[in-house]
DNA sequence: AACTTTCTAGCACAGTCGTACAAGAAAGGA
DNA sequence: TCCTTTCTTGTACGACTGTGCTAGAAAGTT
């Protein structure tokens, strides 16, 4: 046996180098020759973890989907089921250097989906997976069994979290990023209001009351 | 006087040719040869209009921005606000072929602004307008005061519009999209019963309370 | 120590990129 | 008709791209 390198190991500092490279110059400046001077490696051995551009967009992509959902599944529990939603949600929002550059990763993905088909799938994933996540949090909190009901507050639970990810990556950074946490909390204290109370609200539609201002 | 093209015109032909680019082959697929080709014009002749390549894309996605604006001015007034304040929103979801590519041009502009920090303006522009027009839903549904009840509002609407939007772009077009549109009434017939009922809800807290599911 | 296999390094290639530039075509005023 | 100015066109250049390929270094087995 010949010498032998941690080939899982060399991927990961690869597509380490790939997230820095986006975040610095953006995803048009990714090739292989940036990404291997970003590792300090020579191209050729970057082609041989990796012989294409592709595969090596490929795996920096599915990485960061799988690091992102272990980092949610090694949440400590927590007892209040609200609490814990808003931790997992926590993990979602671009609010640390980490997960600012997962969603950037993330949009430039999306954004290069014409060009680079093999990504699709792993843009889907990630998609259905963070979609499910919203399912559960909704089943979690109202205690209703899936259905339509519960199927709408899950996407618009999803596109809340999409949307105030997005807007913390543009928004001027002296605004903080406060606001986006009371929003969310709010959105899981009236979906836990539904499951504390049955009787909430009007029933036969699927309409939801703001409360007064109070102001 | 010798002979003159109307070059608004022209610029207007040659950002529709970026934007035909981008729908096609993503944004890395373009450059100036690529448009020039997409419009039947020589590369000479649309450096002679965009001496840069950040030029062209600048102008086009400057126009892409007052495109979306100038569709939503010259909506026909309708009495019922809750109904105009969904036209609106419909014009910034992507449900057609147009209003699709917008988006699309717009979240290639989000993914390239480290390396054209030109951009950055025009997406910052787009980027309040949007806000201001939530703020403006809000204001006009709730009857209440700007505040920072009447904020949270409209940053939440704001996260869900621009949410919703991409959903629509990555979602299996066999789930269709009305959906979408469903999770946009519903939206807005919340904030419209708080201008209804002044009492409604518990004052004190910026919660909204979902009505009961009804199954 | 010799051999074998993996890994590294680097050059070569055809293609595309943005940009520069020069020469010709087009069109209105003299 | 000629002249002037705008516009179009094509070519050229250096830099960069992804990929192919070869030669040598490194390390475990025998």
């Amino acid at each position: 046996m010949p010498r032998r390198i941690d080939t899982d190991a060399r991927k990961a500092q690869l597509a380490r180098a790939v997230w820095q490279v986006i975040l610095d110059r953006g995803i048009g400046a990714v090739s292989v020759r940036t990404v291997a001077d970003e590792a300090s490696v020579a191209v050729g051995s970057l082609r041989h973890v990796f012989p294409t551009r592709a595969e090596l967009l490929e795996f920096s992509a599915a990485l960061m989907v799988q690091r992102a959902r272990d980092r949610i599944r090694q949440l400590p529990p927590v007892e209040d089921p609200q609490q814990y939603a808003l931790e997992v949600i926590r993990q979602l929002l671009p609010l640390t250097p980490d997960s600012r550059a997962e969603l950037e990763v993330n949009i430039a993905l999306i954004a290069e989906t014409p060009a680079l088909p093999e990504l699709a799938g792993i843009r889907d994933d990630a998609y259905h997976q963070l979609g499910e996540a919203c399912h559960a949090v909704v089943g979690l909190l109202t205690h209703r069994p899936r259905g339509p009901w519960t199927e709408q507050q899950a996407r618009r639970l999803h596109a809340v979290i999409d949307g105030l990810a997005i807007h913390l990556l543009m928004a001027d950074p002296a605004d903080g990023d406060g606001w986006a946490m009371d929003i969310v909390r709010d959105e899981l204290a009236a979906l836990a209001r539904v499951g504390a109370d049955p009787e909430a609200g009007e029933a036969g539609t699927m309409n939801r009351a703001p409360s007064d201002p109070g102001d």
